[in-house]
DNA sequence: AAGTTGACTTAAA
DNA sequence: ATTTAAGCCAACT
């Protein structure tokens, strides 16, 4: 069974910590992006979710996944922080600058 | 069972 | 540019 797929919401979570998993120090992915990548193209809002409730012994860069304007998380400031430490530009106080900091998944060069 | 919620997104005004 | 509206769907009241 290839993971694209799976059907249980139990796939759904594990395929969402994959992606996650895979983006590199320094940019950032959308919830909306996420899901496309999992084959749950209309799941944005359960990627929020998820990742709202991935446990912290993961290790999984959840600080890098921002919406789709690029807007951190709502209630947790320290996202700010660790993307800063990482590179990441911000065009506001909330608010990543998509242009310089999205990770493009295309771009492999 | 029916209504509400939300770490969302896109389009329209 | 900012704000609204509608669509989304599993979890939670």
């Amino acid at each position: 069974m290839s993971s694209i797929e799976s059907r249980c919401p139990e796939d759904f979570r594990e395929a969402v910590y994959e992606v996650v998993r895979q983006i590199p120090a320094g940019r950032v992915l959308s919830y909306g992006k996420i899901a496309e990548l999992t084959g749950w193209p209309r799941r944005a809002r359960h990627v929020g979710r998820v990742l709202r409730e991935t446990p912290a012994s993961l290790r999984l860069p959840c600080h890098r996944v921002v919406n789709s304007a690029g807007r951190i998380a709502p209630s947790w400031p320290e996202q700010r922080t660790l993307l800063l430490s990482e590179g990441v530009s911000f065009r506001s106080e909330q608010c990543v600058n998509m242009a310089l900091s999205a990770w493009r998944v295309e771009e492999l060069i």
